[in-house]
DNA sequence: GTCATCTTTGACATAATTGTCAAGAATAGA
DNA sequence: TCTATTCTTGACAATTATGTCAAAGATGAC
C-alpha cells in the first residue's frame, strides 16, 4: 500500500528513544529507526529530514515528560519528602530498567555535547528546567521555614546530584547502593519537617 | 622504512587516549587511531589486537594517572582541605581545557557500560578505586576526629558528587558554577578543621 | 655474510551507511 | 471521473569501516 503516510509521527518518536536510549546518538543509524519504527528510511528522512531532527524531537518530547513527573514529585508539601520522593522516583526508574539502559538524558549529554548547536540548547535547556524546578521548590520551603540555604546554590548542587547517581547507577545498577547515596545527601541538608 | 618496530606502545596509548577523549568509544575508528598516532592501521591490528583491546589499555592507563592525583591531593592533613583540593582539581582541569572534551571516564561509562565484560570491568574498577580512596581518607579523618558520619556511605556520595560535577559542567562550562556545587555540599558536612 | 624474525605497507573483499531520486500507488477534492 | 497531491518503495552511487594478507624491507643472532 502507497500513497497515504502509515504511521504516525509520535509513533517514531516513541521507538526513536527507545534506540536512541539504548545505542546513544552516534551509534544509531537511520536503518535502526527504520527498522524500530517499522517505518523506511526514505520516509523518515521525507518526514522528519535527518537523524539529528529525529532526535531533537525525542529529546524535546523526553525532556517534557520528565519535568512532568520532577514538578509531580516535588509537589509533596514537606520539603524532606518533596527531595526523597524525587530522588527515590529516579532510582526506582533507573534501577527498575531490566536492560539497565541508564539514564537517558546523562548518557546524551556526555556523548554529544559541544556537536551542533541545536543539540545543546535541548541539552541546556533540560539542565536548566531542572535547576529551575528544584529552585523554585526550595524557595517555597525557605518560605514555609523547612529549609535554610541558598535555593539556587542548593538547587545546582541537587541536579549534579542527580546526574551523579546516575552514572554510578550505571556502573552497579544496585538500588540499595543508589539509595544510600542520596540518603546520605539528604541527611546532610538543613532540612526540617513541618508538614 | 620497514622491518623494525618505528613507534612505541605508549605514545599510541597517549595519542588513543586523546581520541577516545573526543569522539567517544564507539565513534572512534581504527582509521581514526592510525592517522593520530602516525601507526598504519595494520600494524595496529597487530600490535594491539583490536580497538577494545587498545581501548581497554588506554583505560587503564588513564585509571593509574586518575588514581595517583586523587590520592596525591587527599593527602592533605586536614580533612576539608583534602575535600576540597580533589574538588578543586577535578574542576580546574574540567574547566582548564580549551577543547572542553568534559570528564573522560564518565563519559566512556555512560556511553559503553554493559557492552563486553572486558570493558565494565574496567570501568566498574575505576569508580571501586575512587570509593575505596575516599573512605581510606574519611577513616583516617574520624580516626583524627575531623570527621562524624560513615565512611563508606560518605565516600559513596563524594563519587557520584564528582561523577555529577562531571555531567553539568559538560554542559555549563563554569568554574564557578561548578565550584559553587561542591562548595555548597562540602559546606553541609560534618567536618571539622583540626589541622 | 646469511638467515630467521619482526614489521611495515598497500591492497583486497566485504559490509554498512548515507542522502537522493524516480516511479508508482492511494487518497481527497473538484 | 479526473487530477493534483502525498507518501511509499526500491534503487543508486558515494563513502567509510572492517579484518586479513602477502610482499618486501630492516635487523640482529650466529
Amino acid at each position: 500500500m502507497v500513497g497515504k503516510r502509515k504511521f504516525t509521527e509520535d509513533d517514531v518518536l516513541e521507538a526513536a528513544t527507545t534506540i536512541f536510549w539504548e545505542k546513544g546518538y552516534l551509534a544509531t543509524t537511520m536503518q535502526d529507526l527504520a527498522e524500530a519504527s517499522a517505518v523506511q528510511r526514505g520516509s523518515l528522512y521525507n518526514t522528519f529530514g535527518s537523524k539529528q531532527e529525529i532526535f531533537v524531537r525525542v529529546f524535546k518530547r523526553y525532556t517534557e515528560k520528565y519535568f512532568l513527573i520532577l514538578e509531580t514529585d516535588l509537589q509533596q508539601p514537606c520539603i524532606i519528602s518533596a527531595l526523597d520522593k524525587v530522588f527515590s522516583s529516579i532510582v526506582k526508574r533507573l534501577t527498575g530498567d531490566p536492560d539497565r539502559k541508564g539514564c537517558f538524558t546523562t548518557k546524551i549529554i556526555m556523548e554529544v555535547t559541544h556537536q551542533t548547536d541545536d543539540l545543546d540548547f535541548c541539552l541546556q535547556y533540560f539542565l536548566d528546567g531542572l535547576e529551575k524546578l528544584f529552585t523554585q521548590r526550595l524557595q517555597q520551603a525557605i518560605k514555609d521555614k523547612q529549609f535554610t540555604g541558598n535555593a539556587k546554590s542548593t538547587a545546582r548542587y541537587l541536579v549534579a546530584l542527580t546526574r551523579g547517581i546516575a552514572v554510578t547507577e550505571k556502573i552497579y545498577h544496585n538500588k540499595a547502593y543508589s539509595t544510600d547515596i542520596y540518603k546520605t545527601a539528604l541527611t546532610l541538608m538543613p532540612l526540617e519537617k513541618k508538614p
